[in-house]
DNA sequence: AATTGTATGTTGCATTTGCAACTTATGAGG
DNA sequence: CCTCATAAGTTGCAAATGCAACATACAATT
């Protein structure tokens, strides 16, 4: 079987393993390619879920859909990243959700079964997949956690606050930059842009912080803490 | 070595193993059992992170401490329930949280390094031991994925709306209770406890739903989607 | 440099929220 | 039945928010 090598080496489920190792590996798995055109579905809601799927080339997204038939986007998939795989790990059999196609997408479907269960004969990486996933799935789970703790700050300010003092941390410094825009950083914290601005506004008047941008300077880390805690309101 | 068998037979680690097997399992992991008194620490912050905990009895309870010194409790650890287990499968290797002793704690300390590779020796079970982590870990990332959907709506309504919804879908019955409390609820959702009340009584009073304490009905599924989504106000 | 499109900042306003204080309901013990 | 403690509902109010409309800043292209 002959696989697109350039396209699975980025993909952090098969890390530690070279291109040889990888096609070895997919082989023995039973993984197979699939093309999907545009518009077309990768899983749907109420399939049952049988394989962890990554998206090797294009792009796709995770729906829901209520019961009045309205679709709510949970995540976009891009090229290298899995789906469905917490779902499978998981235990769960039937999808609660629909992956679509929004451009040509070209995937792998691996079936889970088979990653779990060990092959003796041929696998001597197999290891290696399994603790992949496993931190793949981990990390995802703390991701979320990280943000769930910014989210969970009753107002826009104490979000803000605990959102700038994270990327501080994680940057070992009080002068960094967002990767987000103002309307992604407003998505993130789940606020409305324009409030976000007003309490950017009003932070950056006080001397706690000044940016430009992306651009971001925490002067007053203390006096963050002390509104993330709640204990200082917009004077 | 003589491990407490009904402690460890509760613990989702071992699902589908008997004691025995769990016994000889922990043996070969080379698990070891501690105990910690009241306010003693499972786990500190900036501890290396090298094994998956297991709380056997008692109750501990996981911290962050922020910059100024300031605890804030993430999450409650039950009998039977692991901790650090997320960090230690996402390959973390410095402990970013506390994890304190509420009460007296016995607990098991599993070398994470041991669990992922295999013993070809001792363990036919190893297989099912991680795929049993791994089922937990995703279980985990669905279960927050699943309380963030509520927490990401813009109004308490919206929270609210989206939180009965779930209820009534997992019960799959418009007829339901909840196991939490009104403080709860309101934790849950991140509100307001006196504000959750609020728009308690006002989809009431317009008979969307009907409720007392834990009790509820949804009288009106299709109105309370419309709430969800944002399309109703609080006339 | 002018143009254009997009991102960001600003502001007024109606609504929602958190909060505190209070009332009412419920259930456990005496 | 009464008392008491706790949970839940109610309400007034100041502050925060979403939203919409608009102003300004920035970057890319010509």
């Amino acid at each position: 079987m002959d696989f697109n090598c350039l396209a699975e080496k980025n993909v952090e489920l098969f890390a530690g393993l070279c291109c040889a190792e990888i096609n070895e590996m997919l082989e023995c798995l039973g993984a197979r390619h699939s093309d999907y055109e545009k518009g077309s579905y990768l899983l749907m809601e109420g399939d049952s879920l049988k394989y962890v799927g990554v998206v090797l080339e294009g792009q796709a997204a995770v729906f829901k859909t209520d019961s009045l038939g309205n679709r709510a986007l949970l995540s976009p998939v891009l090229p290298s990243e899995l789906f469905a795989e917490a779902l499978v790990c998981a235990g769960i059999k039937v999808s609660p959700v629909t992956v679509e196609a929004l451009t040509l997408v070209k995937a792998l479907l691996i079936p889970f079964d088979r990653i779990m269960t060990r092959c003796p004969a041929c696998c001597s990486h197999h290891n290696l997949l399994i603790r992949n996933m496993l931190r793949i799935v981990a990390y995802k789970a703390i991701a979320m956690s990280e943000k769930f703790d910014h989210v969970a700050h009753k107002t826009t300010r104490q979000k803000l606050a605990s959102y700038l003092l994270s990327c501080a941390a994680r940057k070992g410094s009080n002068r960094f930059t967002v990767d987000l825009d103002r309307q992604g950083m407003a998505d993130y914290l789940c606020v409305n842009r324009s409030a976000l601005s007003r309490e950017l506004s009003r932070i950056s008047e006080d001397g706690t912080v000044s940016y430009h941008r992306s651009s971001f300077f925490i002067r007053d880390p203390e006096r963050l803490e002390l509104i993330l805690l709640g204990e200082v309101g917009g004077e």
